[in-house]
DNA sequence: ACTCTACCGGAGGCCCACCTCCGCTTCAAC
DNA sequence: GTTGAAGCGGAGGTGGGCCTCCGGTAGAGT
């Protein structure tokens, strides 16, 4: 289970450039390209992306031909790591592993936000991306589902977006931001009887 | 309390024309910047905005010096409305009443989530803003409250934030979004014991 | 009907981000 | 060390949105 492939793993990482300088631009530039991204939006200048990284708008573009592959590399990468992790916390208690998967999920869609938007829907990788987030996470939901602890009425789906739109909000302090994800996952749980 | 009036009431309205053409074209111009905005996000064109208005380009500027301006009545309009609704529910049952204006909210949510974004927090209409939607929802949430029908440790700014968060997000269809609104709103209100 | 004033429209200049192109540089294989 | 291929960078052309400005037009008061 530990050598479980996600559809995403393929796609990233598969024109990383191979000589050192240039390897070492393509990572530079990612960084940057996240960096940006979180700060400005999506409409971060490309040009600030290149300077940032220390490379000639040049290396960008040769590296990133639009806009949407520094999008998709990006979002990838970071479906990437959730996909791992989803690995990781399989074998806690199932409500823990799927609020400790949630809550990374969640710190990854505050950046994010501005990416997703961007590619929503009208990209392949996007949908690899979308496929891997329910490989990985959906196993954790259906356990906690089975377990009782979750809403049979509710599917994975439902549960991510819900994360992803309260965690994409701009709220005053990020104790407000728990306070308000942690009402909404008591939505989700299975309401215990209060005599058991 | 049919004439109570919020923050917002001045702001708007104050600088629309009195010559009838000028009128017309005022409203023609909002109109198409609020469809444009719900389509295209804030960075919609102002001159595709002018275009859809059937007015010059001169004419839109002459009305809204900057882009903010448009932004800022496109949006306090929506509040206002906001605030009228609020009067107009204030006789129901404490969970209903509050439901009933979540529901507007919510809907208005989905289209002036660009707005809101563009606007954040550095502007003094949008203070205003916030200002008569406490005002308008705030009784009728903490009325819900005193009833017993919402948790006690939660404040009415986490509920609005909870809403419009999960109503930005693009979901699959409009069943997926009432279905996911409806169990963080599960959340929301206290938990009755299943014997009551 | 007449006037005078407020308002209209869009041509055109400005600016900024996008992207291409090519002479120079660096790597790595031999 | 040599060499050629891969990579670098940024100058400059292009496109498109932003905003100003002013000759023409249409409402409102008399």
């Amino acid at each position: 289970m530990t050598t479980q492939s996600f559809p995403v793993t393929e796609l990233v990482a598969a024109r990383r450039p191979t000589r050192k300088d240039a390897a070492r631009n393509y990572d530079a530039l990612l960084d940057a390209a996240r960096e940006a991204f979180a700060e400005h939006g999506a409409e971060a200048a490309l040009e600030d992306i290149a300077r940032r990284a220390g490379v000639g708008i040049g290396t960008l573009y040769r590296n990133f031909p639009t806009r949407r592959h520094l999008f998709e590399t990006v979002y990838a990468d970071e479906v990437n790591a959730l996909c791992r992790l989803a690995l990781e916390v399989a074998d806690r208690e199932p409500w823990e592993a799927l609020a400790v998967w949630l809550d990374r999920f969640a710190g990854y869609m505050v950046t994010k936000r501005a990416v997703r938007e961007a590619l929503d829907g009208e990209s392949e990788v996007f949908a690899a991306c979308r496929e891997s987030m329910f490989a990985a996470g959906g196993p954790l939901f259906t356990r906690a589902q089975e377990a009782g602890e979750v809403r049979p009425d509710m599917e994975f789906g439902d549960l991510l977006r819900m994360v992803s739109g309260i965690m994409a909000t701009a709220f005053e302090d990020d104790a407000q931001r728990d306070r308000v994800l942690g009402i909404a996952l008591d939505g989700v749980r299975v309401r215990k009887d209060p005599g058991a």
